[in-house]
DNA sequence: GGCTTCGCCCGTCAAGCTCT
DNA sequence: AGAGCTTGACGGGCGAAGCC
């Protein structure tokens, strides 16, 4: 991944170039030194949602910086009292240095701490969008294999081992012209706590032990269309759940770009506005000295 | 307290673009 | 050509702030 931090005011474009790769992450302004420059390690610049974020060595102070940098031939000076931060490993790199370009008001830092808790709550209901597609599906397989069963056999399917189950349900099913691929899954009535379970980032299948009415889903990797009675199902709904997820998905993405990419403009304006001020502050300075002294 | 407005976020659709 | 991706546009939900 390419670190996309700005170094001495050349910005880069996350949408131009982040976009392209796919991983690249844009990054607030702010450039990173380690003190343990010797070493020549390359730091994992990685910059979720809107906030600089750091994987660093677990040890070794690290300094800091604006993107102003000392001993340069810059108009603008560094001030002289940097503080060194240990960053511990993915942590949040907050700049709060004074006389730099790039400050940190004390009131944004309430604002990071949310923006964290805000983006990892969406990244759960992200994993709970894929968990509920896919009972969604497991409910859908379900309805339409116990309607073919009942409707055949006037009953549930009885309660058998899993290992029996592949063979006789492999029957019942093919007799009924009903195509499935592989891998069973033993489901039963208690699906709702292996739902809980699931939902809450707990086990992902859980299976029951067979102490209620019991019955099996098929599941593959491609759930497949089923033919019932010369009736065939369509997966269009399957399809179209998953275009809408992964859209979802998209969309989000975007937006986060788009959150990205205006910060890195915003900053980018606020450290050519410093520029400019200090450039006009020097050519005042400069005409004082070229000035005739008149006394 | 109830309402309106505003800002933010999200999901969805559709159009354009890219890739195979 | 078609599948998949990206993104602008639109509408809805929700919380905060202001007004009565």
């Amino acid at each position: 991944m390419e670190s996309m931090v700005e170094e001495n005011g050349s910005a880069v474009d996350p949408l131009s170039a982040g976009s392209q790769s796919g991983d690249a992450a844009p990054a607030i302004a702010t450039s990173v030194q380690s003190l343990n420059r010797t070493q020549q390690q390359t730091h994992h610049l990685v910059a979720s949602t809107s906030i600089v974020q750091l994987t660093l060595p677990t040890s070794g102070a690290t300094q800091v910086q604006s993107v102003i940098q000392p001993n340069q031939q810059s108009v603008i000076q560094t001030a002289t009292n940097i503080q060194p931060v240990a960053i511990s490993k993915g942590n949040v790199i907050l700049v709060s240095k004074p006389n730099s370009v790039i400050q940190t008001a004390q009131a944004s830092l309430q604002t990071l701490q949310d923006k964290n808790i805000k983006t990892a709550a969406r990244k759960e209901i992200a994993f709970n969008d894929i968990l509920l597609l896919l009972y969604f599906l497991i409910i859908q397989i379900l309805s339409f294999w116990m309607q073919i069963f009942l409707n055949t056999h006037g009953r549930l399917p009885p309660l058998e081992s899993s290992s029996e189950c592949d063979s006789n349900v492999d029957s019942e099913v093919s007799s009924h012209s009903l195509h499935y691929q592989t891998g069973w899954l033993f489901f039963s009535s208690t699906y709702l706590s292996w739902l809980n379970a699931a939902t809450a980032g707990g086990a992902i299948v859980q299976y029951a032990q067979g102490q209620d009415t019991q019955f099996f889903v098929p599941v593959s990797d491609n759930v497949p269309a089923y033919t019932g009675h010369g009736v065939v199902v369509e997966d269009a709904a399957r399809k179209r759940e998953l275009r809408l997820l992964k859209n979802r998905q998209a969309a989000r993405e975007c937006r986060r770009k788009k959150k990205e990419y205006i910060k890195c403009l915003e900053n980018r304006v606020a450290i050519l506005e410093n520029r400019n001020q200090t450039l006009i502050e020097e050519l005042k300075s400069l005409k004082q000295l070229c000035e005739p002294k008149t006394d």
